[in-house]
DNA sequence: ATGTCAACTTTGATTCGTCAAAATTTAATT
DNA sequence: AATTAAATTTTGACGAATCAAAGTTGACAT
């Protein structure tokens, strides 16, 4: 039906909708402009323009010239379709192939085109369905509804505050590869040591006692969620709690982000 | 680089000549002729034309106008790691997510195309480095090399042959949902009961019993490995003479094409 | 040797996704 | 209101892959 570039365009729409909604109350669209989405697809403007107009004409979009463009409910249902692909695509090859949080978006941007229905939901159950990507990002059920948490940057948190590591917002290679290195990924807990803001630094401690401090540009890279105050957390985790992974065979159990939601 | 349909043309075009020379001594590649790749291709003739001279542009094959296309070592590398990958991938389909032979070729047809050569190597880590596909094809090495069997019709064995079913070459979906309603899946070890020629029908005994009579058709849709002849084979499989699956996490040993080559 | 026919090639057209460069509109500034 | 700058649209073009339909070729059968 739809082509592989049709899919990135409702995809990145999608996206770009949802992050200039982010901290928005929740109100009638807004339009993308077309000058964002050239950039972010990489092409030119007038090609965006023209493409616009041919989703329109397929009932993906509305296209209001000059304006940008708002998805249909047919476009809103593909686009989070592709990215619940591309999402648990990225589980997959995390907890499954030994892959690590920064290798497989490039990946994960290729296959997401060339997934079936049934092979999703194979894979689906086969993770056990999992609510969260490696890198916390919010995978779109089965039916479009999306997972939600109450987040709250690093860079907000005050001293004492016991938080676990729920998203890292900031995606780019080096900053990915830097959590990776400084075992700050999704899934791991920890306290907040201090928190100056003046001095723009954030220290934390690692349950093993490993401490670290971040500067205010990555501390508010990584999103985090309150942990229920429990003194002396020594058994990693509560293997037997897991909802239902007839066949979790995920290397790392921090990576998988259904943990996170049980606590 | 390739795009997935000129990926397509020259997976195709190895096919063909694989078929070709197919009971053949080795010897100088005869070309394929275009009307067969246009067929094989579900395209018009006239677009096998363009796209042989595109081809030809561009160092995959040599076009000899009106005689056919033979790969150049190029086109011929690049077809092998397609068919690499698509084989690959229909062998982790079946032994990871629960598919079964039938369902696969579609699937893996979409896949072998967004497959990156880093992926390929994981997958091919997790199986173990299986050396046949479900259907009991051979998967090329990653060094384009095709690992080799003296394989046998099984209507051309004779009674009292003890073998085993080690490849499916008819691949029609309602051959293959048949085989694997009647448990001839590759992997299956048997006993010839009677061959009668005459009569075209071919009666085989199963270890646990159960009997099955086939056509000829049907019996030559089918090949086989001859077995060691060792009675009263109970142990189901011998877990620990497996290769190196570091971790193999198949469900059904007996779609482990690995399996096979150890007896 | 010649005619026939199947196999192949050519031609002209189409669709998709793209570009560069020119034209237009809108919004902001003066 | 007039000017300017930024964003967007239009225009004309192109490469990839395809088709249908018309044209060509060559091997075989007479």
């Amino acid at each position: 039906m739809a082509s592989a570039t049709v899919e990135n365009y409702v995809k990145q729409i999608l996206l770009l909708r949802e992050a200039s909604e982010a901290g928005t109350v929740a109100g009638k669209p807004s339009p993308v402009p077309l000058g964002k989405l050239s950039v972010r697809m990489n092409v030119s403007p007038g090609t965006v323009t023209t493409m616009a107009k041919n989703m329109a004409r397929d009932g993906l979009l509305h296209y209001r010239t000059r304006a940008g463009v708002v998805l249909t409910p047919k476009g809103e249902r593909l686009a989070l379709q592709v990215l619940r692909k591309h999402r648990l695509v990225e589980m997959f090859l995390v907890s499954t192939l030994q892959f690590d949080m920064s290798e497989v978006h490039a990946e994960a941007e290729l296959l997401e085109h060339a997934i079936s229905e049934k092979l999703l939901a194979r894979i689906d159950d086969f993770l056990g369905r999992p609510q969260f990507d490696p890198h916390g990002d919010a995978i779109p059920g089965a039916d479009g509804k999306m997972p939600h948490r109450k987040l709250c940057l690093l860079s907000e948190c005050a001293a004492g505050d016991r938080i676990r590591i729920s998203r890292i917002q900031q995606q780019d290679d080096a900053f990915l590869r830097y959590v990776l290195d400084a075992g700050l990924m999704p899934g791991v807990a920890l306290t907040i040591e201090s928190a100056d803001l003046p001095a723009d630094a954030f220290s934390v401690v690692f349950d093993d006692g490993r401490r670290l401090t971040l500067g205010g540009k990555a501390a508010s890279g990584i999103q985090t969620t309150a942990e229920v105050s429990r003194k002396n957390v020594e058994k990693p985790a509560p293997a037997s709690a897991k909802p239902s992974p007839d066949k979790n065979l995920s290397g790392s159990i921090l990576l998988n982000m259904n943990e996170i939601k049980l606590y």
